[in-house]
DNA sequence: GATGAATGAGTATTCATTCAT
DNA sequence: CATGAATGAATACTCATTCAT
């Protein structure tokens, strides 16, 4: 009857129907109890492996910044050529696969959860800091490679990065499903408009 | 006749004060107790007047719409020359007094309830439209002003709130107090470089 | 089907539950739920009165002190014989009715839990210097009418009250029922001993 | 052999910071989880090793008799001369030394706790016989060497015990930590004279 | 001997809501 | 118009306990 299973195994599944959970009904509408519910497991257990929801929803929160994170880890592109390589960058920043995998209603839970909750506010601004890192060593290799021009390539990485967010947020009320490829082009576009020739 | 006259003032000021609730404590952290703890009225009374919960966050929802869409009512240039109109333009939108209005934190709160409430998302998605339609028509005059120039003022309007939705959300994450000014007007400076040298 | 009371009724009645509760089951085993099945009312309305729990232990250790204190309220004596005086006054202490009236189980709980609750300490302290100047008053009266002699009002007062503690505290452990009787007397006659030839 | 080592180490150390939980946090908030965690071990090991609460509870109420039954295994005062047999006997009670091993928190808790069940009660009822007992004992010995005088040695055992309690009970309430040495010299002076002249 | 997985009952408290006054 | 009585479902969390490892 009972799985014995053990916390390597659990606690990510815990965390996984934890974020299912917040899809389906919001941040406030997720309790310990139904995340058992859909688990069929006592909603003690839960507690049993994190001690409370605090750390629940910390867990959660690395989680989703793991996948959001994961476009950097496995961008790979050191053998393209320059030019290749800034829209490879672009494309895939704005394309469908990263957008699906990236979902925005938890992005926005954990976004509203943050601003009354400075750990895991904390924990967003060094996943903000670390892709602005990636973008301007990025930008430093492109201006080098005379492919863009940027007075500053920290700004440029803060105006693309807003870029970014934007889409994110954007896509879900204005675009409609069958003209988000076309959105992704203009975006594209415009961020490539904007590193060629900015300040000019 | 009384009754009406308490009712008109009474209802605003309980959205006031669960829109300050939400602000502090988060969604899932505004009870009708606590608003009304806030206020120095019995819970009661607040039901008395919006029947359920449901309708009071409609009611919020409204509210902070109001608040957001405030820009585009008070936005009158028709008097400019069209380059100080863009300017202006450009200028109210990454303002850090329109920052400063539209608290993040509620709005962010409202997106993430709106995900799993169809009223709210179809509130805000009529809000967005409604910015939208703003933008073309204010782009359509500019560019038969010949001041920027694009192939479909629809989608350049699709860019600009992009970038402006990025700004409110990203600005929280990234920027420093003290860098808010510079970051605007790099905003600005990116937007109007979009808009008068777009798809070459 | 519900019985519509009000606080003036409802708040008195569930202290009394509540006390009855404990000595049933022991502070630790008294928990809301308990008192308000005995109630055979919900629960919350116990918290709709009280708020929470500690208020409702305040509550009755203002209840438990009120009948504890009953002693000195109804005790008037200023018409008879000084003599007779300070012999009704040991008899009304180590009265069966006393006795009876003032729960052992129950105080001892209030007692256990006020080592760590300061307000509740606070409340026992403040019942004890009250009796204690009772006694002191008592003692005074009955010195200048030669009837007791003590060289320190107030350290008799605290010798006869620990005395009193001490006889409520140990009769339930050693005390047979039909033995209480001649204890009681005994104690009489100890404390009138002390007190009329004391520290020669 | 060496689990039986480890339980006779490990049983006792558990029983005491059990204790020290009590002491603490009072008997409802004495968890075997909380203990466990003072000690830095896991709950379970407490359970393994007392099998359920109500043993680890029945181990604390030995200790607590054994600390408070010290006192009669430590005196020792077969070669003194009567009167001096007499006043070691109250010192050794009324000392500050034995006041501070015997935690009244601690007792308050073990006796609150006994009004409920029924082994415990039973246990303590024998430990009070047990004193008294020896008392008589004393007190015996103390007439026929014509130091003291009572009608009946068992009575004037009850009183001068309901003395020794209401000390323990009486000083945290209203003696101040600098009047402890005189109260016990009022305590004292108050048995030896009840002892020497009594029922006259 | 010791740890951890799993359970289920129970805790105080919060919440939205209904209804009477 | 406003308050308060009463409910019942839900919340996070605690607790003792069992069983497997």
């Amino acid at each position: 009857m009972k799985k014995r299973l053990n916390a390597d195994i659990q606690k990510p599944k815990i965390v996984k129907h934890f974020y299912k959970t917040i899809l389906a009904q919001g941040f406030e509408g997720a309790s310990i109890a139904k995340v058992a519910k859909r688990m069929k497991i006592h909603p003690s257990l839960i507690l049993h492996y994190f001690g409370n929801k605090e750390n629940l929803t910390l867990a959660l929160v690395d989680f989703v910044i793991d996948e959001y994170g994961g476009l950097l880890k496995d961008f790979k592109s050191q053998d393209l050529a320059p030019e290749d390589r800034l829209m490879r960058l672009l494309e895939a920043i704005w394309s469908r696969e990263y957008y699906e995998k990236i979902n925005v209603a938890g992005s926005f839970a954990v976004l509203a959860v943050s601003f009354h909750n400075e750990k895991i506010h904390g924990k967003i601004r060094d996943l903000y800091r670390m892709f602005k890192k990636f973008l301007v060593r990025e930008f430093v290799f492109l201006i080098d490679s005379r492919v863009i021009c940027a007075d500053d390539p920290e700004h440029a990485a803060e105006v693309v990065m807003t870029m970014i967010e934007g889409s994110r947020h954007f896509r879900t009320f204005i675009i409609d499903e069958d003209q988000v490829r076309r959105y992704n082009q203009d975006m594209i576009k415009s961020a490539r408009h904007f590193l060629k020739g900015q300040f000019k």
